[in-house]
DNA sequence: AAGTGGTCTAGACCACCGT
DNA sequence: CGGTGGTCTAGACCACTTC
């Protein structure tokens, strides 16, 4: 074997080699250069444009359509993928990192705390009619001592089996659950709604005011793990998301 | 050179080796033996345990990064990345194509379309006072003849020329907008308000009917290129995300 | 100084797509 | 069949962290 690859061990660039390629097909596509379906050139003539291995070329190229810039099909060719649908996230902290994170005092009232037979929504919820007892919890949790969300949540029981015994002043359900099993997979579904009289008391705001509900469902390997609908009303209700058109550059 | 390097071209396994590496790290993960903050076998001791050279370990353990299972740091090691917040995603269609996906029909209702002065809190969402005279759009998008959202639209008149002229009752201003310049980043805000009298009329909805805001504005390397304001209300008006818990599997 | 991840190479074989 | 992307290797050098 060489000694000193022609590469980066003698006269390297500043940046990355991936990266100034990289670099050149994300400009040809933000400048229109290269539209959306166009078919760019291939790892060979890459290669031959910037005399890199294919292999920085390949990787290069790979990131990119892990991003959603490109798509590849092998044996025919590098795509500009279709940017057509965008993706907004929404990091969601857990409540209480989020509360504090603004700076705010968290507490939390536990109104419910118990192990019972689900009602049929629920339990539907949970993909089978013939679920057991459930773990059910409903939670305020208090920005500065003002209601900031409501929390109605049921789990498996499996999932906590200290559930009814563990503080949950100073942890949520969710921290706790995911030190015990992390790595899940979910569904969120956000509306606006109208409350009913008791909530809008819970959460102290007057008779009429609109809240955004979001409806959580998890599940992991082994069927749902825990169900949940919060509910956010007033000033600090909003969610705030970022938008991924196909990219974060 | 060898002529057969001793990996895939021989006695290959059905699967690809690096999916191989990924899925042990991945089991660790999820079965709990390997927790948060754990720090894992590192690329040296992965070469010997499974026998494939560095670049393969390297590259699955680059991707278990990238998707949010680890955090590498260089020089230190590998750990098993904290799972504390999970991000939702939500995949905006264009809404056209988001009702024609339902099987809905489609039709757009331009209430306003002009180039005029914009009003200082937009002006500001532009991010300067100087700005010059804006393209504004008001527009109600129907499902099957039932409004279904009312979109708000400002726009710098350079992303769209022929703002003025085109036929918006088959597409939006946002698909046009992709067409043009695609692949842009922005923000998000969702809320539940409270609607006016003329807002409830031309969304076709009862006096008091809460409707889910969302606040988006996006941007290029240029700048601020449109601020929207849309408003769903009633039953079709929820927005349907799933939850990546670090990940996707 | 030893170990870690980060990067790059030159070559090889493969499955697949297109003609 | 030639070209495309997909994968893997063995070796090399680097910057960095840790002790």
């Amino acid at each position: 074997m060489k000694l000193l690859p022609t590469g980066k061990g003698a006269g390297a660039k500043p940046q990355g080699l991936r990266d100034r390629v990289a670099a050149y097909v994300i400009e040809k596509i933000t400048t229109g250069e290269w539209a959306t379906g166009y078919r760019i050139p291939s790892e060979n003539e890459l290669v031959a444009t910037f005399g890199v291995s294919r292999m920085t070329v390949h990787h290069a190229l790979r990131d990119l359509a892990s991003q959603g810039f490109l798509a590849r099909r092998s044996g025919s060719g590098t795509y500009v993928a279709e940017p057509s649908a965008y993706i907004a996230e929404y990091a969601h902290l857990d409540v209480i990192r989020e509360i504090e994170d603004r700076g705010g005092v968290h507490r939390a009232d536990v109104l419910t705390r118990e192990i019972v037979q689900p009602p049929s929504p629920i339990a539907t919820a949970f993909g089978a009619a013939d679920t057991g007892p459930l773990f059910h919890a409903v939670i305020v949790h208090f920005e500065d001592e003002i209601p900031f969300e409501l929390e109605d949540r049921w789990m498996d029981p499996v999932f906590i089996p200290d559930g009814m015994a563990i503080d949950l002043s100073h942890q949520t359900l969710f921290s706790r659950l995911m030190r015990i099993r992390p790595y899940r997979q979910g569904s969120e579904q956000v509306r606006a709604v109208s409350i009913s009289a008791r909530e809008e008391q819970l959460l102290a705001v007057p008779s009429g005011t609109p809240a955004l509900e979001v409806l959580r469902k998890t599940w992991s390997a082994a069927g749902v793990v825990t169900v949940a609908r919060m509910l956010r009303a007033g000033l600090n209700g909003a969610m705030n998301g970022c938008i991924r058109a196909s990219s974060d550059f």
